[in-house]
RNA sequence: GAUUCCGUAGCUCAGCUGGAUAGAGCAUCUGCCUUCUAAGCAGACGGUCAGGCGUUCGAAUCGCCUCGGGAUCACCA
């Protein structure tokens, strides 16, 4: 908040010349003064009034004469009921308003000034190559990407890494499903999308393994026995085997089927505007944890048990005893973490690595970084984890193997369906070409769908109904982006039916008369830099998302009650084309951060 | 069982480092397009902030307990 600090040290300031006595900062509250009162900021005065023994009202007036005489940027005060409330001058908005408008980035910079060059590295995305993604991994991709960008903007260099899982028992069933009754199928041959023909093997291979182990038990076997023994998964683990031991065959199916899903999830990440710097495998980097584990057990932090298994113990950190090697030597998940942990940090000497993953490897994550602050690496405490909660449909939790799942080719393409069924049905942009037609209902469909997942707290578990389809009413991707259309719509015709060019470099300090909307929507605008910063600091790309629509509300209110162009008062629509140009800006930019763009027409 | 996250209007969500009368959107109902884009604006309706106890001048917010939901506690990844 804009004067915060500012009126946090005056407050002290007066504490110490009124009374003598000396608060510390964080024992003022400050606050947004409610829409009912009259003022900007609010001294909460209670616990201060109880340090002098005054009432509140009475040291209420005391500080707020004080601020009145030795604040130039204070106007005037009133006390109600133990809360001052301070009327910042008019003038004082309009100089940090200017001075704002003329930085490209809104003052992003000043939040940050003195950032390390070496990178953060956000992972995300992390897919496995035996099935399509789904609406789980949307809100990954969506988060990983905008949180990337937020971290960004506020003078990170950022690195956006993809660690894809290419190796493992997964991608052995759809290879197997393939081999039995694939008779060489290929994304070509059918015309289906590689990521989802190797998921459709997928989807066979465990129907398979159902029917037997149903088979197995019926003759008698115990459920954990039977889905142990079963042909089929016997034949996965072979498979897995052999492609261990560089069989030349199964190795040469496996890159093959790899290429196929690669192919369709370059289609999917283009459709959903998500990139990565760097691509990492882990058929290349699973065995980079022996280095680790070596080093630990010579610093004994690991123990070796009599099986050869290596072990910590963490029970100290709350944690457990954790396995890193088995006892025939393979190494496990976290031990691969480990090692391309210590790898990157080699390579980049990031300032963070923050992981985005779901809340189910919250443990993990913990115990990753324990582990490192065993080994006394100092950069343990930048290991971050960004955990998202799961995506609830209404029947309960999606099961891609049962294929209750909202598939994420489909989802994208339903929205941008619906984007153009309503666009067609308002009849706005009859004029368009089809190729900039179809752009903009791309840009919707996806907007409204990013602004959806986006808008919610990352910790919190959001519910997706795909029967209700995603509105493009309210608090909305498209409702925003219409406010930006419509701000550009009405800059085009000031300029172009009125003449008012050179809005831009209007000095905005000259205008005298502002009246109480355009003032709200001038405090939004000004409240950019710190949003953006809190956005920053708690890696939520939701206080951006709500914050865009308060902006875009103002707008719209001031919009309704002012006529922006109006020949008769040229320094009155100069004034409104700069601030309602100022919104525009930054309803763009906060936009690109979620990986949104905004249409010049819609 | 242990750890951890969550529970706010019929539904989807803000607000949570303690502050004034708890906010939006959707849904339902009512107004506003021969002035700049009505995907908009204005209004009505809707709440025991899961429940209880405590700390405090003050609790949706902090602490404890109970209830309800999720996740994790693997020689899976």
């Amino acid at each position: 908040m804009l004067f915060e600090l500012e009126l946090r040290a005056a407050t002290e300031k007066a504490m110490q010349e009124l009374y003598d006595i000396t608060v510390s900062p964080d024992d003022i509250a400050i606050n947004e003064t409610r829409k009912d009162f009259e003022g900007d900021l609010t001294v909460v005065v209670f616990n201060l009034a109880k340090l002098t023994r005054q009432s509140p009202d009475a040291l209420g007036k005391n500080v707020g004469d004080w601020l009145q005489e030795h604040c130039g940027e204070v106007l005037s005060y009133n006390v109600v009921k133990g809360f001052l409330n301070v009327v910042v001058k008019t003038e004082a908005w309009q100089n940090v308003y200017s001075e704002a408008s003329l930085d490209k980035t809104l003052g992003r910079v000043s939040i940050n000034a003195n950032v390390s060059k070496h990178p953060v590295l956000v992972e995300y995305s992390s897919p496995n190559t035996n099935k399509p993604l789904h609406l789980g991994h949307v809100r990954n991709n969506f988060l990983g990407y905008a949180i990337a960008e937020i971290l960004n903007a506020t003078g990170n260099p950022v690195r956006k890494v993809n660690l894809i899982n290419d190796r493992g028992i997964h991608i052995c069933k759809s290879m197997l499903a393939w081999m039995k009754n694939g008779n060489g199928e290929t994304p070509e041959s059918t015309g289906i999308k590689g990521d989802h023909l190797v998921g459709k093997y997928y989807v066979e291979f465990d129907k398979l393994y159902k029917a037997e182990i149903v088979q197995l038990m019926e003759s008698g076997i115990a459920e954990d026995v039977a889905k142990k023994t079963a042909p089929s998964i016997i034949e996965a683990q072979d498979l897995l085997l052999k492609w261990e031991s560089h069989d030349a065959a199964t190795v040469q199916l496996w890159e093959t089927m790899n290429s196929w899903v690669y192919k369709g999830f370059d289609a999917t990440y283009k459709m959903m505007g998500v990139s990565f710097d760097k691509f990492y495998y882990e058929s290349e980097t699973y065995l980079l944890g022996k280095g680790i584990v070596l080093e630990g057990l010579e610093k004994s932090v690991f123990y070796k048990k009599e099986d050869g298994s290596v072990w910590i113990d963490l029970t100290e950190e709350g944690l457990d005893q954790k396995l890193l090697i088995r006892a025939d030597g393979t190494s496990v998940y976290i031990t691969q973490d480990l090692g391309t942990a210590k790898m990157r940090y080699e390579e980049t000497k990031f300032t963070k690595l923050i992981y985005v993953v779901g809340n189910e490897q919250e443990y993990h994550f913990k115990v990753l970084r324990a582990i490192m602050k065993r080994l006394g690496y100092d950069w343990w405490n930048e290991l971050q984890h960004l955990s998202y909660a799961m995506v609830d449909l209404p029947s309960g939790k999606m099961k891609s193997r049962e294929g209750t799942v909202v598939d994420a080719d489909d989802l994208m393409q339903e929205m941008i369906d619906d984007a153009k069924k309503i666009t067609q049905e308002l009849g706005k942009i009859d004029d368009f070409e089809s190729e900039e037609a179809n752009a903009l209902y791309h840009m919707i469909g996806m907007g409204a769908l990013k602004y959806f997942i986006l808008k919610i707290d990352p910790e919190k578990r959001m519910m997706f109904n795909p029967a209700d389809s995603i509105d493009f009413n309210g608090n909305t991707g498209p409702f925003i982006q219409y406010t930006y259309a419509r701000i550009r719509s009405v800059i085009r015709k000031g300029v172009q039916y009125k003449n008012l060019t050179g809005y831009e470099s209007f000095n905005t300090v000259t205008y005298k008369s502002i009246n109480r909307k355009e003032k709200d929507l001038m405090k939004i605008i000004l409240d950019y830099p710190f949003q953006l910063g809190d956005a920053a600091e708690k890696l939520s790309p939701a206080i951006i998302a709500n914050y865009v629509y308060e902006l875009a509300k103002a707008f719209n209110q001031f919009y309704h009650e002012n006529a922006i162009v109006d020949e008769s008062q040229t320094d009155t629509s100069m004034f409104r084309m700069h601030l309602s140009n100022q919104c525009a800006r930054i309803i763009k930019m906060a936009f690109a951060l979620l990986g949104i763009q905004v249409p010049e027409r819609m």
